[in-house]
DNA sequence: AATGAAGGCAACCGCAGAAGG
DNA sequence: GCCTTCTGCGGTTGCCTTCAT
């Protein structure tokens, strides 16, 4: 303890190292071994710390260093290891020969993990975001959306039936031609509405789920730096566009745990930093996580024993014709989380954002 | 073509544990 | 057993390059 570093030592050069220090470094290493690396320095006839000569060699100079870009194979494994080991880059680096601690690091902090994110990953724990703070900003949205339904529910008493039964007309009658002037905008209009609240009770249940259920959730606990990391991603993610039109993907929070039936799918735009998703990024994304496209389940691709997730997958392709339903199947898909210590992920951003009405609140 | 932003990487810093006296 | 020194590790920083506007 209270050891100075050594570099403190004045008069010792830092800094970028020259082709000249290099080969000063690899002959006297070649030549002797490195012995102590405190004594190294003066040996060889340089004028830098034992530490700094270290580093050197170890990140660059050591002749079997394998540079260069990291394989698929390379990718997987950091994944995989770092999902057990978690930021031990020496002993994922001894399994990566060639490769060093350093490289690993970098490696991880520039694409691995964006990469995790972007697919609505934890970077630390590997599993799907669920933490409240993720959701923060649909919550702040649907908080205003919500204030809107009361001051339009306060004008008549049971507003919400009234609004649920012009739904359910509009979804029969109005589809084609039209046709109903201005009754059939306001008819509309409370469709809209009633869908939204039954994505508010929704998203409460979710999150009530996934707040309190302390259990296997993972989530639920005091803030931390991440969570507030996880905040601003949300944050940033929350302005984020619509999937562009034509993407065969249906893109639904289910995704990464359950993709069924040759159905790919991922993670909502809303946890994600990259406001696109195509059908090409998952595909690449669970290949890159050791999954074929057609079905594989990411979880247990990489070692972990990750909880299974609702699947939505037949409310999204089958009921999405009648948001009515469609809210009714999300409640109840994404109450069934809950008990398990796992919750799903909030699925209405994506649709959201193709609906100019949301687009507005947003 | 100029400029600012973002990405990528090498190197530094500080801490902790191991080793030696 | 204690103190000092050395080594290794993980986090962070700063510089250079590339990309976008």
């Amino acid at each position: 303890m209270g050891r100075s570093p050594c570099c403190d030592e004045s008069g010792l050069k830092k800094g970028p190292w020259t082709p000249e220090e290099d080969e000063k470094l690899l002959h006297y290493i070649q030549k002797n071994g490195h012995g102590s690396w405190r004594t190294l320095p003066r040996l060889a006839g340089l004028n830098r710390c034992g530490k700094s000569c270290r580093l050197r060699w170890t990140n660059y100079l050591r002749p079997d260093i394998k540079r260069g870009k990291f394989s698929q194979e390379e990718e997987q494994t950091i994944l995989h290891l770092h999902s057990i080991l978690g930021n031990k880059w020496s002993a994922i680096a001894t399994h990566l020969p060639g490769r060093t601690d350093n490289e690993i690091k970098n490696f991880w902090n520039t694409h691995l993990k964006k990469r995790l994110i972007q697919m609505g990953f934890d970077p630390m724990t590997h599993r799907p975001r669920t933490d409240f703070f993720a959701a923060l900003p649909q919550l702040i949205a649907l908080a205003t959306l919500r204030d809107q339904l009361a001051a339009t529910a306060c004008g008549g008493g049971g507003g919400g039936d009234t609004a649920a039964a012009a739904a359910a007309q509009i979804m029969q009658g109005a589809g084609g031609g039209g046709g109903g002037g201005g009754g059939a905008d306001v008819a509309i209009q409370a469709a809209k509405m009633q869908y939204l609240q039954c994505l508010l009770q929704s998203a409460a249940s979710t999150i009530a789920s996934a707040g309190s259920g302390g259990g296997g959730g993972g989530g639920g606990g005091a803030m931390s730096a991440h969570d507030a990391d996880a905040a601003l991603a949300a944050a940033a993610a929350a302005t984020c566009s619509s999937s562009p039109a034509g993407s065969s993907v249906p893109i639904t929070p289910t995704a990464v745990g359950h993709s069924g039936g040759g159905q790919t799918q991922t993670t909502p735009c809303a946890f994600s930093e990259a406001p696109v998703i195509t059908s090409d990024d998952v595909e690449a994304n669970l290949r890159l996580l050791g999954c074929g496209g057609g079905g594989a389940d990411a979880f247990t691709c990489h070692g972990g024993s990750l909880p299974p997730l609702a699947d939505l997958s037949d409310v999204t392709t089958t009921t999405m014709t009648n948001p009515l339903d469609w809210c009714s199947a999300t409640a109840s898909a994404s109450s069934c989380g809950g008990g398990g210590g796992a919750s799903s992920p909030f699925p209405w951003p994506e649709f959201f954002h193709d609906d100019p009405f949301i687009t507005d609140f947003l």
